[in-house]
DNA sequence: CCATTAAAGTGGT
DNA sequence: ACCACTTTAATGG
C-alpha cells in the first residue's frame, strides 16, 4: 500500500495535517498491522511504544477495574486514535485495545510521532483539541452514569452506538455481545440481558440474535434527557 | 453435518 | 446482586 492519500478515512489525523508531498515521509514511517478477530494488540501494562490509528475495522478499549471485571472505556472504528493516552506519559498502557473483527491499523513508533509533534503544529493542535474532546465525554459520562439506573446505562449506550456507527436494515453496525454491551455500560450481562427484553417487550428495540434494531430512538432519548443537560 | 464449546437467557436465593 | 441451570447459537473438524 504505497500512497495513503487512499485512505478513506477523512478523520485521519495524520492526513488531515499534511500536505501531499510530506506526507510521503509519513508513511516511510508507518506500519500497517493486520489484526485477527479477537487480537490484543495492546495489553493493559506494556510498555508504550507507539499510537495506532485504526485503518479499518472495529476495536475497543478496555481497562481491568478495580474489582476485576473489564470496562469498555470506548470503542474505536476507522480514522479513531487507540493508545493515546500511553503515549508519551508513563511508560506502560493504562489500557488494553482488541480487534473485535478483523482490523487494519496504522501505527507509529514514539520517537518518530514525538518528533512530529515537536515540529509540526497543527498536528499538535489538533491532538491537543482531541484530548480535550476526550476528557470533556469523559467527564460527562461519569456524571450522568453515577446518576443512572441500570435501564437508563443501557438506552444510553444503545443510543450512543447507534449515534457514533448508526444502524442497517439488520440493527446497529457496531455489533457487540450482551457481556461486551454490559461492559460498556457498567452493569452486568444478566441485568443488560433483562432491560433489552423489556425494551423489546416495550416496542421500543428489536432483536435478532445479536443484531439490534432501534425502533423508537425518540421516546429513549426522552427517558435519559435529563441526565444530558 | 454433527459434536463440542461459548454465549444467551431464566429463575431462584 | 449473585449464582446455577437450561436453552440456544457459534465454531471447527
Amino acid at each position: 500500500m504505497g500512497d495513503c492519500f487512499s485512505c478513506q478515512n477523512s478523520n485521519c489525523f495524520m492526513k488531515k495535517n499534511y500536505d501531499a508531498h510530506s506526507y510521503g515521509e509519513v508513511v516511510k514511517n508507518r506500519f500497517l498491522l493486520d489484526c485477527k478477530k479477537g487480537q490484543s494488540f495492546i495489553i493493559e501494562g506494556s510498555p508504550v511504544q507507539g499510537i495506532y490509528f485504526v485503518y479499518s475495522g472495529r476495536a475497543k478499549v478496555t481497562r481491568t477495574g478495580s474489582n476485576g471485571k473489564e470496562q469498555v472505556i470506548r470503542l474505536a472504528t476507522d480514522g479513531d486514535i487507540i493508545g493515546h493516552r500511553g503515549f508519551n506519559r508513563g511508560t506502560v498502557y493504562p489500557i488494553a485495545a482488541t480487534a473485535l473483527e478483523n482490523t487494519k491499523l496504522c501505527y507509529f513508533h514514539n520517537k518518530y510521532f514525538t518528533e512530529e509533534l515537536q515540529t509540526h503544529s497543527t498536528l499538535t493542535y489538533d491532538m491537543m483539541l482531541f484530548y480535550a474532546d476526550e476528557l470533556d465525554k469523559s467527564e460527562a459520562r461519569s456524571k450522568k452514569y453515577a446518576q443512572m439506573s441500570v435501564r437508563e446505562k443501557v438506552i444510553d449506550t444503545l443510543l450512543d452506538i447507534y449515534d457514533r456507527f448508526g444502524q442497517d436494515s439488520k440493527g446497529l453496525t457496531f455489533v457487540l455481545s450482551r457481556t461486551e454491551l454490559a461492559n460498556v455500560a457498567g452493569t452486568k450481562s444478566e441485568q443488560t440481558i433483562r432491560v433489552l427484553t423489556a425494551l423489546k417487550n416495550e416496542g421500543l428495540i428489536q432483536c435478532e440474535s445479536k443484531y439490534i434494531f432501534m425502533l423508537n430512538t425518540v421516546a429513549l432519548r426522552a427517558e435519559i434527557e435529563k441526565f444530558n443537560l
